[in-house]
DNA sequence: TGAATGACAAATT
DNA sequence: TAATTTGCCATTC
C-alpha cells in the first residue's frame, strides 16, 4: 500500500519545483526524471492526479510550446497560466523562448 | 502475466 | 510546411 514508484514520485517533485511564471515541457520533465523517452508517461502521471491535487501540473506543456489537453481541460490550463502572467494566445501557445524554465 | 492505454516526441510522407 | 506514422515505456486493466 502507498508505495509509488520511483518514476512518479520524481514526476511529481520535479513538477513541484517548477518556479510560479515558468513552463516546462513534458519531455524535460521526463528528462529530469532519468527516464529521457518517457516523456508520454509525464502526460500518463498527470492525467492520474486527483481532482485536487496542489501540483503545479498546468507549468507543463508539449515541446512546440502548446497546451495538449483539449476541450474544457485546456481552456482550465489557460486560464491558470494567465492568472501568473503567461501569455497564452488563442491556440493555446505559449512562447517558450521566453517562459520556459531555465532548471 | 500480458495486452491495452496514452496530458509525448521524433521520424517519415 | 503540415499531416501522418512510428517508437517509446510507465501504468492500468
Amino acid at each position: 500500500m502507498g508505495e509509488q514508484s520511483n518514476f512518479s514520485e520524481r514526476v511529481w517533485q520535479i513538477i513541484a519545483a517548477i518556479p510560479k511564471g515558468k513552463v516546462t515541457t513534458y519531455g524535460d520533465v521526463a528528462l529530469l526524471a532519468g527516464s529521457p523517452r518517457a516523456a508520454r508517461q509525464v502526460g500518463g502521471v498527470l492525467r492520474r492526479l486527483p481532482p485536487g491535487s496542489k501540483l503545479p501540473w498546468f507549468r507543463v506543456i508539449n515541446r512546440h510550446g502548446r497546451i495538449s489537453l483539449q476541450g474544457e481541460d485546456l481552456f482550465r490550463q489557460r486560464d491558470a497560466l494567465e492568472a501568473e502572467g503567461i501569455e497564452v494566445n488563442d491556440a493555446g501557445e505559449i512562447d517558450l523562448e521566453k517562459y520556459r524554465w531555465a532548471y
